[in-house]
DNA sequence: CTTCTTACA
DNA sequence: TGTAAGGA
């Protein structure tokens, strides 16, 4: 019931996205301001997207692919809170090996997925495994 | 080199 | 949406 935290936790950088969406850095910007998405930000004001993002983006760029405008898909992906809300059950502290292990495993699949010159398509598939 | 914001073609 | 400018 916690995939959520995993779902949120911001971990991928512009041109991961970019790459893994095929959008352009303009047009998840443009999405962002949208409030389509809301990434989390470094310190250094960089974007931090989280895998929910990501897949919200996907979305989006499906919609918009079948010539639906930002209006109708903010209307159709509205609700579908993007950002974790604060809940109060944080049992913390318990070493989660399993999110230790996911999380080096996502930065295993990402580096090599941005390493090399990549051709998404079945990304979304890909990465929706990790939450099965 | 990558990303960020603002602003204009 | 693309891209230039100027900074981090």
């Amino acid at each position: 019931m916690r995939d959520n935290v995993r779902r949120n936790m911001p971990l991928f950088s512009m041109g991961i996205v970019t790459k893994l969406t095929e959008l352009t850095p303009r047009q998840v910007r443009y999405y962002e301001q949208q409030e389509l998405i809301q990434p989390a930000r470094t310190v250094g004001n960089q974007r931090l997207f989280s895998f929910n993002d990501v897949d919200r983006l996907l979305q989006i760029k499906s919609l918009m692919e079948k010539g639906i405008n930002i209006a109708g898909v903010k209307e159709m992906l509205h609700g579908e809170e993007t950002a974790d809300q604060p809940k109060e059950t944080v049992e913390v502290k318990k070493p989660d090996m399993s999110d230790a292990d996911l999380h080096k495993l996502l930065k295993r699949q990402l580096s090599e997925l941005s390493a090399r010159p990549n051709q998404s398509h079945l990304i979304r598939g890909e990465l929706s495994r990790f939450f099965h």
